[in-house]
RNA sequence: GGCUGGAUGGCAGAGUGGUUAUGCGGCGGCCUGCAAAGCCGUUUAGGCCGGUUCGAUUCCGACUCCAGCCUCCA
């Protein structure tokens, strides 16, 4: 039974989604002036792997992520650059495509921009409007007025007295309320705009979510994911519009995953600690982030650092040696490890469990190898298997270890290698040990070690 | 200050009221011409103070420290 903890009520809870088999999911996406990082990174792939498992585990998942293509920022950035905004906006969002995809994130079934939704966002504050949840400022702003919705704070656990008490920010003199946020921007000269029934202008933030979650899904969320620094004010503010205007449930489950850290601090744009996807990918491999990203649970923060990144390609490599020389493909994963890993991963997505259970069947493997192959072959079938679930352990573990598509360095090409392997497998025939090992320190001092075997030599690059 | 969440072995990182997490690293052994890989064994744990219990790292309370949010943020 897959469990998973929610936000909204701080608890584990029984997944039931509340049409049986299908599950509707909302993520929050990016907003595209700049290259993702390793923050952005993270989400897309807890919630790739998310809705992997969930599809896994035989639910028909219809799996929403938005991108935020209208925002101050976007609008500043094509303004520095002398560009149109839809300029900047393609060039972010085809970068974030193949950054993600990169790290082996599959495509939401529909990836719904702000921009292409106006007529629904309008028609959201329209509503708001009509049932007294929004009112229009001097400025010509729209905005929601957090006191007409009582719910206020549930997601977060703030109350709104104590937010006012503990406001530290200058209040936009055109609210009613510190606490009431903007609907709708009214267009000041030169900016982009869309006709309203308020006026030329834009829409905020946080309403662009609630008016594509409900025209995507339905008024009714099964689960609605973001990172935890969304969870307030944006996540609350959608519960607020979403439920003002519709008076149904907006979500069920609320899930949050944990921020990434550099040195004990979150890596984020304004504090300038972040490293792009690009920045990470021109030093470790794609299935190595990947790993890297899923070897903590999700709701942890996860710290970044070379030794992590190390690690995770330390550990790839011992699951791909385990692989190799074995057949890889099968259907059936052996019983008692898919229900372990399945157990595993029922319990709030732990994925370091799940990982775990890899470790386990490559270590079995390389127990049988040498006297039971066909068992031996069986079990690296189920731990390609099992990895597939999280996007791991894909590739050719040749392919892997000996580093095609490996990054940095002045790397020997295969046939050098195979050459020198060939003149050492020669003077290893008559014993010459001096020279056999001359070859392989060679190859060491490049970053290839072998190894002998009764069958002959292989290679790989550490 | 308020609201969330956290504190585990050398590092990373899970579960668990009494029994091996797992990975990286260390140490000893097997294997090897020597290595590497692998295997066998092994070494360091659960912030601090109380409480509940036959027994707590695990439950409860206080304390200390850390992070996130309260401003755009995945």
């Amino acid at each position: 039974m897959l469990q998973i903890y929610n936000s909204l009520t701080r608890k584990k809870e029984a997944f039931k989604p509340h049409e049986p088999g299908k599950v509707r999911m909302y993520v929050c996406g990016l907003t595209v002036y700049d290259y993702s990082h390793l923050g952005h990174a993270r989400a897309m792939v807890i919630f790739d792997m998310v809705a992997r498992y969930l599809r896994i585990r035989g639910y028909h998942v219809t799996y929403v992520r938005n991108i935020t293509d209208i925002d101050d920022k976007i609008i500043n950035r094509a303004n520095e650059n002398g560009e149109d905004i839809s300029e900047v906006t393609a060039r972010f969002i085809k970068a974030m495509h193949d950054d993600i995809a990169a790290l082996g994130v599959e495509r939401p079934d529909a990836e719904p921009r702000a921009t292409e939704h106006t007529g629904q966002i309008i028609a959201m504050i329209t509503k708001l409007m009509e049932k007294g949840y929004a009112y229009v400022a001097d400025n010509g702003d729209v905005y929601y007025d957090v006191s007409r919705f009582v719910a206020y704070g549930k997601l977060s656990g703030k109350r709104p007295e104590e937010l006012r008490a503990g406001a530290r920010v200058a209040v936009e003199e055109a609210k009613d309320d510190p606490l009431d946020f903007v609907l709708w921007k009214a267009a000041k000269p030169n900016e982009p705009s869309w006709n309203s029934p308020w006026g030329p202008g834009r829409p905020g933030w946080h309403i662009e979510c609630s008016a594509m979650a409900t025209h995507c899904l339905g008024n009714h969320l099964d689960i609605h994911g973001g990172g935890q620094d969304l969870q307030f004010p944006h996540h609350e503010n959608e519960i607020a519009q979403s439920e003002g205007a519709t008076g149904e449930p907006f979500v069920n489950v609320w899930m949050h995953n944990g921020i990434v850290r550099m040195d004990d601090e979150k890596m984020s744009k304004s504090l300038g600690n972040f490293f792009t996807v690009r920045e990470v990918l021109a030093k470790y491999r794609p299935e190595e982030v990947r790993y890297f990203i899923l070897f903590s649970h999700y709701r942890s923060p996860l710290n970044y650092s070379k030794e992590q990144l190390d690690g995770a390609k330390a550990a790839l490599t011992r699951l791909y040696t385990a692989l190799r020389g074995l057949p890889g493909s099968s259907d059936k994963a052996e019983r008692a490890y898919r229900d372990r890993f399945y157990a595993a991963m029922d319990d709030d997505f732990n994925t370091p469990a799940a990982i775990s259970v890899l470790f386990d069947l490559a270590h079995e493997i390389n127990r049988l190898s040498e006297h039971d192959p066909a068992k031996a072959g069986q079990l690296a079938a189920t731990l390609r298997k099992l990895g597939g679930i999280l996007g791991l352990l894909q590739d050719d573990p040749d392919v892997f270890l000996q580093g095609i598509g490996a990054v940095g360095g002045d790397s020997l090409r295969i046939e050098t290698i195979e050459r020198l392997i060939a003149q050492r497998d020669e003077a290893r025939k008559h014993k010459a040990w001096a020279e056999s090992d001359r070859i392989r320190d060679l190859l060491a001092e490049k970053g290839v070690v072998l190894e002998d075997s009764a069958s002959g030599t292989t290679w790989r690059r550490n």
